[in-house]
RNA sequence: GGCCCCAUCGUCUAUCGGUUAGGACACGACCCUUUCAAGGUCGGGAGACGGGUUCGACUCCCGUUGGGGCUACCA
């Protein structure tokens, strides 16, 4: 019988969601969707600290943006320190670990000695003069005195069948003897995190690789505490571009900054799959349910990889163009509401018109922002004029005057509002102009969007309407009158 | 310092002993075109180094170098 896999995503609550975070939770999310398990998530909020509400909630809101549900309530660590100082309790009862009663005052003389040393330098206990005898241990445990609960790493070596990396070993000697409960009672990381895998019942461990030293740790917990051992799989890092680990100073880092520039979800979890993992040949666009198909642990990749910002842009404008209408719709309305470009009331008013205008603008843009600031113009009166638009289109103030007015006459004679009236009308002017047509298109694109960029001048002049068409080429003309 | 992990174009990657080492982003050129985007064609661009194993190594092994991580009574 093999059993569905119970996967867990872990964050410490001390800030935004980061994109290595979501990338981790991507991953054990998509294993677990696709093996029929489950996937959950744990807040590890014992570090009192450095944990906020504020960061619990916007790790909550990253991942719904990303649409990474989880199953079962969200577990908080913070919740079970009983349970984790009744498993350091147990430890210390069976000889799998002992009480260290270094004082908090010797621990600081430790560490500044160890500091003054320098970089590159680590304090080790010496066993020897930590672990006291029984007898004497017990006696001060009995009289009151604070003790810290160390593990009592064995002889031997640790070593596990990393799903990414197959075996990886550890010389028990190179692993330190380990605090799991300090002097003031609360469990320090490696108990609680095995503690609590345990109680979830996970059975995949699939984490980042700066997770990779911790295992044997960890590994060693599972068995003193008589429990089995998850499967792990430790997941490359992200670097920036420079070659580091990813951080704040690489610039946008948290996925509610995407989130603002205006990148779509579904980009998002295609882009993060990419850093860590492969589906094998050329596929590179993937929507969420091809991720779930494809996904496996077969794929899994062991280099670091390096976040670039360019091609998760190429990448939304791929998705943008792709993806249903409805979705784009639905995704770039808040950003429009936001912008204040138009109601909520307005946008299911003129619903259809406005699929309409954003299934033109989508194929052009990369980012939803890119989307909002075409949009504009359609969706304002008082429209501004692009100076760089302006400088290549309207070089001759008086002739491109000359020129609009002209369009507006052609614009207003014409028989029928069509793509096919307006093409024959306005060809029909340029040629008796003795002009290209796209002599003409281009300073009309100026004065009815006020960009250099826009669709189809048909499909601008039908977006606009009529009135609203000659509205704008008369301001243009009044504006350029200004100028000559 | 010690331990562990990693190593194909600038970047993300394909290759699971035999390929002119393929694709994508970015970059350059051209085509299409009323602009932009998209699309199309083409171009430059990679197996870190040194030893093995093998008829044959990017691929397997060892070493070197380089990068990363950990080395707390942080998580």
């Amino acid at each position: 019988m093999t059993d569905t896999p119970r996967l867990r995503f872990a964050p410490s609550p001390t800030g935004y969601l980061h994109v290595g975070g979501a990338r981790t939770a991507l991953f054990n999310w998509l294993y677990a969707r696709k093996m029929g398990g489950q996937f959950l998530l744990r807040i590890e909020d014992t570090d009192k600290a450095r944990s906020t509400d504020e960061s619990t909630r916007a790790i909550f809101e990253g991942l719904l943006w990303l649409g990474l549900d989880w199953d079962e309530e969200v577990v908080y660590q913070g919740a079970h320190v009983e349970r984790h100082a009744a498993d350091a309790q147990r430890l210390l009862a069976s000889g799998h670990a002992y009480a260290d009663f270094t004082t908090q005052e010797e621990l600081a003389a430790q560490r500044s000695v160890v500091e003054a040393k320098g970089p590159g330098h680590a304090f080790r206990v010496d066993r020897a003069k930590v672990d006291l005898p029984a007898a004497e241990a017990q006696a001060r445990i009995a009289r009151g005195e604070p003790y810290a609960i160390r593990f009592r790493v064995p002889d031997g070596t640790t070593e596990w069948p990393d799903l990414v990396h197959g075996r990886i070993a550890f010389p028990n000697k190179d692993v330190e003897d380990f605090i799991i409960l300090r002097s003031d009672g609360t469990p320090v990381y490696n108990l609680a995190v095995v503690s609590d895998d345990i109680a979830m019942g996970i059975t995949l461990v699939m984490r980042g690789d700066d997770h990779i030293s911790n295992t044997p740790k960890q590994i060693l917990l599972y068995r003193a505490l008589g429990a089995t051992l998850p499967t792990f799989a430790h997941l490359p890092m992200i670097h920036g571009t420079d070659g580091k680990k990813l951080s704040k100073r690489h610039g946008a880092t948290a996925v509610a900054d995407w989130q603002h520039e205006g990148i779509l979800p579904s980009t998002m979890n295609n882009f993060l799959s990419l850093l860590g993992w492969s589906p094998g040949g050329d596929i590179e666009v993937m929507m969420r349910d091809e991720l779930i198909e494809r996904f496996g642990v077969d794929g899994l990749l062991k280099k670091a990889a390096v976040f670039d910002p360019k091609k998760l842009e190429w990448m939304n404008g791929q998705h943008l163009s792709r993806l249903p209408l409805d979705e784009v719709v639905l995704r770039t309305r808040p950003a429009l509401v936001a912008a204040g470009l138009v109601s909520d009331a307005a946008f299911d008013e003129r619903h259809e018109w406005l699929a309409k205008l954003l299934d033109l603008l989508r194929v052009r843009a990369r980012t939803i922002d890119d989307i909002v600031r075409q949009a504009t113009p359609y969706l304002r009166d008082d429209i501004t004029y692009d100076p760089d638009a302006v400088a290549k289109q309207w070089k001759d103030p008086a002739q491109t005057r000359e020129l609009l007015i002209a369009a507006a006459a052609s614009i207003e004679a014409m028989p029928a509002w069509t793509a096919e009236a307006m093409e024959s009308s306005l060809r029909a002017l340029a040629e008796s102009k003795g002009m290209q047509a796209g002599k003409l298109f281009q300073p009309l694109r100026v004065a009815l969007t006020g960009l250099g960029v826009s669709p189809g001048i048909f499909e601008v002049l039908d977006l606009l309407g009529k009135d609203r068409s000659l509205a704008r080429i008369r301001a243009a003309v009044a504006t350029l009158g200004q100028t000559t």
